[in-house]
DNA sequence: TGTACATCAGTGAACGCGCGTTCACTGATGTAC
DNA sequence: TGTACATCAGTGAACGCGCGTTCACTGATGTAC
């Protein structure tokens, strides 16, 4: 025993899988520990309780994706070149990680409410970011740098949930391109 | 008695209302039942369980929707007014019933897979159906009807989302002049 | 119009079920001396 | 190195609770003749 580390890993990878194929509400303790392949009260080990555990996997899950945003937005190119590697990573992380994507997307609405509001833990506060510096430096016009920000996550995340109900084929890597043209298109008619 | 009518109406008004506030699952029927003012037992004299009457309120919010929709794109104007007014539905619709998009658009992600396919019962089908018509009359370039589509609802629906969490403060009406402009620059963009 | 019966809308206690969580326990591993 | 104890990770039966749903019932309204 003592491999604490590796068993709570499991639990979170299994717990994901499950929240993102059937819901959160719909994933029981016993399903989780089932696919893990413990006892329910193993869970209570790593986790106080079940909300704890949902609640954890999407902070960690929404930081991360809000830390790579930031990175990729922080190196220092124009806005397009910006917004063009920032869809090319949505669609990249998208596409080789399906469940973790329809976990964020359908669970947001459960804990949006309490995310951090610090740009590298808030994926919107780190697009939002963007869009200011790119107002600031005249690239883009002037706006409401919350507006073009939902805009702009519309546009990605829209098509991503289509992709989810099998309503656009294909991978999401094949359309960034066209993704960050619109993006670009529409924070430009503002 | 025989009043079964008007306590159907109440039921799917009382029930509306509480799913909007807070989800479906963590609304019992007994929560219906105290907000309506009879027993839980009354509730199935009209829907013959839950699901049925959650999956009956999405179903004819969405068609309804959707054949608003079909009305105003059908008017025979260019692709930029049908697109305007539609967005100015859309807008002046969430800005009069809250409730009735925020149940929408949070429970979608249960119902939309067994929604009807027909345009005039079916959102995302009367908004495609718009771009296909405007791709047909060479006002937009050859694309995707589904993409497009995408981005467009995410282009309303992201800002919707982000008012109903208290990110976007004001009227949607007051907004929908420059979502107008950001679809047909993103639509124009392809 | 009066009478007898059917239907409808609503009641509310009761049911069974599945859920999240607890807890006394086991045994392996770590620590102190 | 050996011994005694502490800690950790996991077990699985059991608990209580809230849920959706049922059902025998009541009484008002509609219908037939």
């Amino acid at each position: 025993m003592r491999d604490g580390a590796r068993t709570r890993a499991r639990i979170e990878e299994e717990a994901l899988r499950l929240f993102a194929a059937q819901g959160i509400e719909a994933t029981s303790i016993r399903d989780i520990a089932t696919a893990v392949g413990v006892a329910e009260g193993a869970l209570y080990r790593h986790f106080p309780s079940k909300d704890s555990l949902a609640r954890t996997l999407f902070q960690n899950a929404y930081a991360n994706l809000a830390g790579r945003v930031l990175a990729v937005a922080g190196e220092g190119m124009g806005v397009d070149d910006s917004v063009r590697r920032v869809v090319e990573l949505f669609c990249a992380l998208f596409d080789e990680n399906r469940p973790l994507f329809s976990f964020l997307l359908i669970s947001q609405h459960a804990f949006l409410s309490d995310v951090s509001r610090l740009p590298h833990r808030n994926v919107v506060e780190a697009v939002k970011s963007l869009f200011q510096e790119a107002i600031a430096k005249g690239e883009i016009p002037p706006q409401d740098p919350d507006e073009v920000a939902a805009l702009a996550l519309g546009i990605v995340a829209q098509p991503a949930i289509f992709a989810l109900y099998g309503r656009l084929q294909g991978s999401m890597a094949g359309r960034a391109s066209r993704l960050a043209d619109a993006v670009m298109a529409a924070a430009r008619s503002g």
